[in-house]
RNA sequence: GGGGGAUUAGCUCAGCUGGUUAGAGCGCCGCGUUUGCAACGCGGAGGUCAUCGGUUCGACUCCGAUAUUCUCCA
């Protein structure tokens, strides 16, 4: 059976359970610090086990696409090393929410493993919790009861609170869970050793495959439980060991999820999968970072240098280098997998084909810049090579990591051919020290929330902007060594920064005092304001006004990157994607797949669009409380990083229907005016666009027109592109005549000079008061280089400051004379310093009077020295 | 958010501790040899050394700020 036969063969069962197929959520989470990438099925359905969101249905069922780099199967090193270590992977989930419970999960999940599956009664072991003392509960008999029904008791384990109870953070709902186990061992090694000592033990072939959470408590704050008042099942089995089993395989990298990957790639390196171990795991790490990443771009999420994106670069970086190590890839490689990649997965997952092109080309631009810098990287080692003797410095491995990105083992293994060492120990200290540094800087002066009004914190901003409220909690922030304020309002105007919107500035007054609110942000469910000052008494009640202008000034903006993101689609095509924004008071930026520069014709249909719809005076029509499959049936343009049950807020404009929690106008002419200011790349396929609205707007071609307006005036011409450009040439051409008369004026004074010479002693010697700056001081006496027999001295005096430049001609020099020990001598006749080569050297002064004397010096010097 | 780099010709890069009239290879233009292509020889154009400010007699080189970009840590 095919793995795609297999997630199909769990959806439908459970669909027949009358349980819902909801899709995969993205992979990529938004304002969450906490996480970055979605871990577990778990995620999108959140705020429902958390009790904010009702639910619309109550059995749900679905193939959730997680990425994890760390944690216990899922350490980035490790993957690849083994059969089981991944990064992205699929999690087959089922639901109840506050529906069915213990009993039916348990018979649903036995009935499809052993009667849809097929999989052998024997060689399953299943856990359930033991009970905890501290937490006073006892065993979970009521799991083991039903459990007991489909195998021998034998087969079913106490586990302990680490392994068997599920928390879904310090506080929150949580439960005793159940763990399905298989022992997929060959019937020879079951014989000798019993499964069922193996499990939980790390053996790669006696594995868990489904975990059933049980949610029934609450923790609160106390470290106490207390009951739910609905109880929830959340399942989640390992797609990819559940292929494994079924195909009969004993590692995940061998069945059809990884094989035509793996494939590919050897057919690609002319390397047979299974040759050699190094380059089967070099195999296994691409098959599975292809996947990890291919995912997380299709999701919205690119290679970058922050953040997750840093982390994707991260991976995308270490599936590169294994394929330059250890298959002696040199170009880039990987970006040609993707077709093999979508043939297997793009069934399932439309958006690995949708956006396909996008992939593709990131994934190539990345090889391309990575290659380029291992090349640099490869020439720093040769030179610390050519420079060592026995080892080299941890410190300076240290130093090409963490500057060039050089990975260590592949720096250690170049050493190794060299037969030079270093020193891990001081690698780690160094490794050790930044970490100290980061986490010095990050975390440090972060006061606790000091509590003054325990209440529900709420925003009111949509509809108002100014209102008397009182103050929940505050804390004090140390940044850069200034102080800072945040603090929370029972409720609150504020917007806070999120979706690309920027937070709301503003005024608190209260006690006779006012407040200047800087910004405000999220975090978590968090809004907080931003102060640089605060109360030193607490008035009872507030008046909470947010900056009207500026507020309106960002709803114009961000309505206008609405109308914006429709046009380009209509203009440029159904695949702009909205790939990242940012709508502040003074402009919007909105970026967006798309694979070619867009031409300034387009530009303009594009502008003129999104004016028409202005002009169109288009009504917003809001929609609060969405569920998210209502909004998908009112035609919403789903971006990514929705969770199910979310209650949506959705903003319509006419045709244009975007899921969004920010602000907008109420009528499309409110923007008055739309102005793209620029258009630019900020990756591979994808565009930026930059543009103005409102007053900004009107005020950026005001701003042009004047400046049009007054080069008109100055070249006294309306074309002013022909006029500046023949006066750019003509000043050319200036510059040229003027080197060419400054060249023949120095030679023909340069003449007359030689004809006019002193003498001292036998040598020829010019003095020569000049008007010129020091540059051209030095270039007119670099001219008498190649004479013979010469001591030519120039000064020139600057405003208060003089210079003199001395040159001696090459003869003079082998005669034991030096320009730059004369320079210093004479230097401090005019009370300053020099410096120079042999036959040329400048120095410069404050003596405008010592002038006459460094003439009479050297004179003396050159009489001295000939006598 | 913090640390460390980088920015020199159309492209890829040299330029060590401040003093060179700023270089190389590729590419481009012209001429020539050969003449199917490739190749070769000679000559030439192209740089406000990212921007701004400072130190200095003198800054591509040192210092500061800004921009862009890379990289590591959180």
């Amino acid at each position: 059976m095919t793995s795609q036969d297999i997630r199909k063969l769990f959806l439908d069962f459970f669909k027949k359970k009358k349980h819902t197929i909801v899709d995969s959520s993205s992979l990529i989470i938004k304002d969450d610090p906490t996480l970055m990438f979605v871990n577990a099925g778990m995620n999108q359905f959140k705020n429902i086990f958390l009790g904010d969101t009702r639910p619309s249905d109550l059995r749900v069922v679905n193939s959730q696409k997680c990425l994890r780099v760390s944690g216990k199967h899922n350490d980035l090193d490790e993957v690849g090393h083994d059969t089981y270590h991944h990064t992205l992977f699929e999690m087959l989930g089922s639901w109840s929410f506050g529906d069915y419970f213990k009993k039916d999960a348990i018979e649903f999940s036995w009935e499809f493993l052993v009667d849809i599956c097929k999989l052998d009664k024997d060689r399953i072991y299943v856990t359930v919790f033991e009970g905890d003392k501290s937490d006073g509960l006892s065993k979970d008999e009521e799991a083991f009861s039903f459990w007991k029904k489909f195998l021998p008791e034998q087969n079913i384990i106490d586990g302990n609170k680490q392994d068997n109870f599920w928390e879904m953070g310090e506080i929150g709902p949580c439960g005793p869970c159940s763990e399905i186990h298989y022992d997929n061992r060959e019937n020879k090694h079951r014989k000798e050793i019993d499964g069922i000592t193996l499990v939980n033990k790390d053996h790669p072939q006696v594995i868990e495959i489904w975990n059933l959470v049980f949610m029934q408590y609450k923790r609160l704050k106390d470290k106490t439980l207390v009951n739910l008042p609905t109880q929830h099942v959340d399942t989640g089995m390992g797609f990819e060991r559940l292929t494994m089993i079924m195909q009969g395989k004993k590692s995940n990298y061998d069945t059809d999820i990884f094989q035509p990957l793996i494939q590919e790639i050897a057919n690609l390196s002319g390397i047979q999968y299974g040759a050699d171990n190094e380059s089967d795991i070099a195999m296994r790490v691409i098959a599975d970072h292809l996947r990890a990443v291919s995912f997380s771009i299709a999701d919205g999420q690119t290679p970058s240098n922050v953040k997750a994106g840093y982390v994707i670069r991260r991976i995308l970086r270490r599936a590169i280098r294994y394929g330059y190590t250890f298959l002696k890839f040199k170009e880039p490689f990987i970006y040609k997998l993707l077709p093999v990649l979508e043939s297997t997965m793009g069934g399932q997952y439309k958006e690995l084909v949708n956006n396909s092109k996008l992939i593709t080309n990131v994934i190539f631009q990345e090889e391309q810049s990575f290659l380029r810098t291992l090349s640099k990287g490869l020439k720093r080692i040769d030179e610390i090579i050519s420079q060592a003797k026995k080892s080299v410095s941890g410190a300076i491995v240290f130093e090409l990591y963490d500057t060039y990105g050089f990975p260590k083992d592949l720096t250690a293994l170049i050493l190794s051919e060299y037969s030079l060492t270093f020193s891990s120990k001081e690698f780690d200290q160094e490794m050790q020290n930044q970490k100290e540094r980061s986490k010095a800087s990050s975390k440090s002066d972060i006061g606790d929330w000091l509590t003054i009004n325990d209440c529900k914190e709420e925003f009111k901003g949509y509809d108002v902007l100014e209102l008397e409220t009182t103050i929940s909690r505050y804390r004090k922030v140390k940044k850069n060594n200034k102080e800072f304020f945040h603090l929370v309002l029972e409720e609150s105007p504020f917007y806070a920064e999120s979706g690309g919107q920027v937070g709301d500035t503003g005024i608190l007054i209260g006690g006779g005092v006012t407040l200047k609110i800087l910004d405000t942000k999220k975090e978590n469910d968090i809004r907080y304001l931003i102060c640089d000052k605060f109360f030193d008494n607490i008035p009872q009640s507030i008046k909470a006004k947010v900056d009207l202008v500026r507020r309106a000034d960002i709803s114009k903006n961000h309505t206008a990157t609405h109308l914006l993101h429709e046009s380009l689609r209509a203009i440029l095509g159904e695949h702009v994607e909205q790939k990242g924004s940012l709508v502040s008071d003074n402009y919007l930026r909105f970026d967006f797949s798309h694979f070619s520069k867009i031409s300034s014709d387009e530009l303009e249909k594009i502008e003129l669009d999104v004016n028409n719809k202005i002009q169109e005076n288009i009504q917003l029509i809001l929609h609060d409380n969405l569920s998210i499959s209502q909004a998908k049936q009112m035609g919403a343009l789903m971006l990514f990083g929705e969770k199910y049950g979310d209650s949506v807020r959705l903003i319509e404009f006419n045709s244009s229907k975007e899921l969004c929690g920010g602000t907008h106008v109420t009528c499309t002419s409110e923007i008055g005016l739309f102005k793209i200011i620029s258009e630019s790349s900020t990756a591979s396929g994808i565009r930026r666009i930059e543009a103005f609205s409102g007053s900004a707007a009107l005020e950026a071609l005001k701003e042009k027109e004047k400046m049009h307006d007054k080069l008109v005036v100055l070249l006294k011409n309306k074309n002013i592109v022909t006029s500046t450009e023949s006066l750019i040439l003509e000043s050319k051409k200036y510059a040229k005549d003027l080197e060419f008369y400054k060249d023949y004026y120095f030679k023909s004074l340069k003449i007359d000079l030689l004809l006019n010479t002193e003498k001292i002693g036998s040598v020829n010697f010019i003095y020569k008061k000049m008007d010129l700056d020091a540059q051209d001081l030095k270039n007119f006496a670099q001219g008498f280089k190649k004479e013979n027999n010469l001591v030519l001295l120039l000064s020139s005096t600057l405003g208060s400051k003089v210079l003199i430049t001395l040159l001696i001609s090459n003869d003079l020099i082998s005669e034991g004379y030096n320009a730059k020990d004369l320079i210093n001598i004479l230097s401090k006749e005019i009370s300053g310093g020099g410096g120079g080569q042999d036959y040329i050297a400048t120095a410069g002064g404050s003596n405008l009077n010592g002038l006459d004397n460094t003439v009479k010096k050297v004179k003396e010097l050159f009489t001295k020295k000939l006598a």
